[in-house]
DNA sequence: ATTTTATGTGTAACCGGTTACTCATTCGAG
DNA sequence: CTCGAATGAGTAACCGGTTACACATAAAAT
């Protein structure tokens, strides 16, 4: 491994001057920068990260945490860290937690260990003791808490807009999945929802369910549909529940929108392409990652930051799963 | 910072003895050994990786490089790796290359300045020079090189069976998406199909792709239709250009899979929901990311790897955008 | 009883960078 | 011409661990 030290040898100068010149500090004098330069190409240098790292106590690592990549949503978040990170250099220290409070717990360590700058989370737990005790800057995705800043969308927002949407569409027997009880922008979603419910008073049930994993959404859907056989409209916690409420339905025999209308919510890649195509509530996951990585390097280069909670817009993307709205629909806007 | 040093104060021990404790190396008395864990549980400390790494000249952090997690396929894998990682305690850097080689050279570049003990890659660039280069263990997945090991499908039998299928289910006028000229699995596919086809006589057009970029995959997907617009077959690189090929030929009004039908490679999530549901080549990608996992720890330990090239097995998963096989179908198994 | 060998622990060098401090030289102002 | 400030570069301490080496004592072997 070439390091600092060959370098200087190289170039006939003190590490010290190779380490002005790599970090572009103190004085160094243009023919002596040449030449190190030089040296630097010539061995084909890198300077040793672990042991900046080490001296400075901080990395160019940022922690992220994830539920689950394979959930489609995830990805997208990932991506709009990854890339804005990028732009400023810094990389990525992975984990999925599985909505595992062990996991998490493991995943934060180890990034506390390597000198990680920054962690971004989607966790489920961010009322946690090991987040209240870290001393760098922590956002948190797609989720909220009091005491830390955090990017997400407007869940409450969301929830009213699927169920103006459904009941404009006809539907009148709503079930509404609820989705985990300690995740806030979940909770947000289900109480917009039911708040335009109970103002409309249109009939509704709902169905609880307990994490966002595809096979309890699985189960919830069979027992939705067992319990309430006569719901024509499902207002679904994500749109993993979505398509499994709506291939509960199919399964049923029941047409989609006809009979049964659903709307989803984030609008993952490929729901389009679903027959019939899923409508939803869109969170912009792309952009909420981009956003909340921006958020993250304004914490950690020191800049008081106002905004510390971003909320995101939430646009109603009409498919095929939900009827076409009745004629009346002077919109101006 | 809780360091070494408190801990060793804490438990009236010195620096050395509290990092045998940690290590399980030489001898400790074990009253001793008592003390300094009392002393670790009350600081509640843990030891600072980056300093370990700098000694040791190695972390426990292995370099993951996808494409793009966007890509449903690559989650996957991802999970596949991680998984197994977790379970001997590595962690992942992640990165995206999305087919960029200076995104690849600055993450490979990263991935060695942090001292990262393995490197696991999805590239398409298997034999470039930062590559040769590496003195650190690398496993290609999904990707097939000459002078690294890798863990890849068997493309190659993957397209016989494709051709196989569509040729047994009636179609006549086949379309062959080539995918990247430069990665082998995908030519692998490829070649097998072909092979097929001119082995039964059957007629065949060659659509060539340059990546997997969706984009790109919609482009040849107009094109496809435009140059031959009485194609009956179409085997695509992969799901996301068979979905792209689907979306066009509905578009165009034909029935899938009456009068055009459509196999995928990869079987990524969702597409056995799609209308029609996607037949297509099944890779086991999360076994794939597992073993080449278990590979890369094999070659971190030093154990001599007997087997370098592991080969998985694919298998045709039978749904709606290919039509049934005619009667005469006695299986026996 | 004496010599090995095993056990237990501390001191200090080391990993590869960064930077505080020191010292020398040059430059510009008065 | 003198002196303080600016410029340029080296020495060595430091970051937080690990481990080679030294040393002391206890146990086993002769």
């Amino acid at each position: 491994m070439v390091t600092i030290k060959d370098v200087a040898k190289h170039a006939g100068v003190s590490v010290a001057t190779v380490s002005r010149v790599l970090n572009e500090t103190g004085y160094v004098h243009e023919d002596t920068r040449r030449m190190v330069e030089k040296a630097i190409q010539e061995l084909n240098y890198t300077p040793n990260e672990v042991a900046r790292s080490l001296y400075k106590r901080k990395s160019k690592l940022i922690g992220l945490l994830l539920p689950d990549i394979t959930n489609p949503y995830f990805p997208q978040l990932a991506r709009g860290v990854e890339d804005r990170m990028q732009e400023s250099g810094f990389r990525l220290i992975f984990g999925n937690s599985d909505e595992s409070e062990q996991k998490e717990r493991d995943y934060i360590q180890t990034f506390v260990q390597n000198n990680a700058v920054g962690i971004i989370a989607s966790t489920n737990f961010p009322g946690m003791d090991f987040y209240r005790r870290l001393k760098i800057p922590v956002v948190f995705l797609d989720r909220i808490s009091s005491d830390r800043p955090a990017v997400y969308a407007d869940g409450r927002e969301g929830g009213r807009i699927a169920a103006q949407e459904i009941i404009g569409r006809g539907s009148r027997r709503i079930a509404v999945l609820q989705g985990p009880a300690h995740i806030r922008p979940a909770q947000d979603r289900f109480q917009g929802a039911v708040e335009v419910l109970q103002d409309t008073g249109v009939a509704y049930e709902v169905i609880r369910t307990a994490s966002f994993a595809l096979k309890e959404a699985e189960e919830k859907a069979k027992e939705l549909f067992a319990s309430f056989p006569d719901t024509d409209g499902v207002i679904a916690s994500n749109d993993m529940a979505a398509i499994a409420v709506l291939h509960e339905a199919l399964r049923l025999g029941k047409k989609v929108p006809e009979e049964v209308q659903i709307i989803g919510f984030d609008d993952i890649p490929l729901i389009g392409l679903l027959s019939p195509p899923l409508s939803t509530i869109r969170q912009p996951a792309y952009d909420m990652g981009y956003k909340a990585a921006e958020l993250m390097i304004r914490l950690i280069e020191g800049q008081t930051v106002e905004l510390r909670n971003i909320q995101m817009p939430v646009e109603f993307v009409e498919r095929g799963s939900t009827r076409k709205k009745p004629e009346n629909e002077y919109v101006d806007r």
